[in-house]
DNA sequence: AGTGAATATTAAAAGTATGTTACATGATTG
DNA sequence: CAATCATGTAACATACTTTTAATATTCACT
């Protein structure tokens, strides 16, 4: 059975040498580091599936590297759990907001922690990362050059329209929801009317064919892989 | 945009109201119960997305209510956190074996709640999406989709038609009260006329044929597995 | 078998979400 | 500074979905 990897993250050795010795003991496999600096180094060549970080360290809190992981491009988004003392919850919603999928509190104990690193791993089933071309059907949209081959016809789209195809094509058949378009596309706090979504997928069903995306009434719409 | 229902199980009324006040000031629908029993009963008809449940309680205690919650068939597996005072250490690996998703140490400060709760629906509304495909006998349903194949053949139904059948699949052979359905579907505020669920039903019978879901007199509908 | 309550069956009425078109506003470009 | 284009809005049209209401049928019991 394979294993997944573990970066740990605290700036005491006998920590460190806790959790490392439990979760090996486990199977997984185990790298750490004494400061943020550090995490993020490795973080790049090991390519954890989960970080545990503590968050009162001596030169970048984990707080910071988190955000600066997160930031990262080159990594594959690993989970992302903060240790913590008691008493710091101020620390929960900075590190809830800074991106972390978990918080754990100290004083460790083992069994607890491993609870909650099998849970954090199994919730991680179906997340994965995508490429900038993607082909679905007759249809192909290149993300980084803004471009959609439609049947050997190379085409451009306003910015907007092609978000809206990209959304939808990037999982082929996958209702979306005027919701989930609405915070994908124009972000959380954007207000814009109701209509304005139908008008955009009408000029995408203009340009690329009206059969391709399919409108599921009061849910959203969906791009009909075929 | 629709609010989850959560229900909050504590038996010191303080507690239970220094929570509700915050959250529906979120815009959740909350209910409360001061003990296990009421707990489930409520949880029986009332459908949370999310039960907050305190460890500590006279009658059943906490561990022993989520027990018999996840024994439940009839309900729809909410997510189940517990509140815990600290130092009860014990608690969070026996909470976790009973089937918690997620634990939360008092005394509550109403922020890290928030940021809690969010986390954990949000992971649920990411979990749900990879056990969105369902098959029971011949009929196969993907609610991601939206999407029934009965028999190979492809179809739609209008949104509350695939819920209701989604409903009752979720449950192959158990019987659904009129009072579920309605909680789970309309929810708990909507007031829709009786006869209503089953002009659903019949037409999701002529849909997918008249065998599969079956009445059962004075109680409820179900879906024949075979 | 007869009875009453629960459920089925209709068709029509309400209610909504979406489609469509035309137009307003800015930004961009030549 | 026109001309074009991307984006969003408003108003109305359309197409369904959902609900109700009225009537029929079924089913479990005396």
């Amino acid at each position: 059975m394979k294993k997944e990897k573990i970066l740990l993250v605290d700036d005491e050795p006998d920590i460190i040498d806790l959790i490392s010795y439990n979760l090996e003991k486990e199977g997984y496999h185990i790298k750490s580091a004494s400061n943020g600096r550090d995490a993020i180094d490795i973080a790049k060549s090991f390519m954890p599936d989960l970080i545990l970080l503590d968050v009162m360290m001596p030169e970048m809190d984990g707080i910071e590297t988190c955000v600066e992981i997160r930031n990262m491009e080159g990594i594959n988004s690993p989970l992302i759990a903060f240790l913590t003392a008691r008493g710091e919850d101020y620390s929960q919603i900075a590190g809830f907001d800074a991106g972390a999928d978990d918080y754990i509190s100290k004083p460790i104990k083992p069994r607890v922690l491993l609870s909650r690193i099998q849970a954090l791993l199994r919730r991680r089933a179906g997340t994965e990362s995508s490429t900038s071309v993607e082909t679905v059907g007759s249809v192909t949209i290149d993300k980084e050059k803004y471009l959609v081959v439609l049947d050997g016809e190379e085409m451009n789209l306003p910015k907007k329209e092609f978000e809206l195809l990209a959304l939808l094509m990037s999982k082929p058949g996958r209702v979306f929801t005027r919701e989930i378009i609405l915070n994908s596309i124009w972000g959380n706090d954007v207000v814009v009317g109701d209509r304005t979504i139908d008008v955009h997928i009408r000029k995408l069903r203009e340009k690329i064919g009206t059969k391709i995306i399919k409108t599921v009434k009061g849910v959203g719409y969906k791009f009909e892989a075929k």
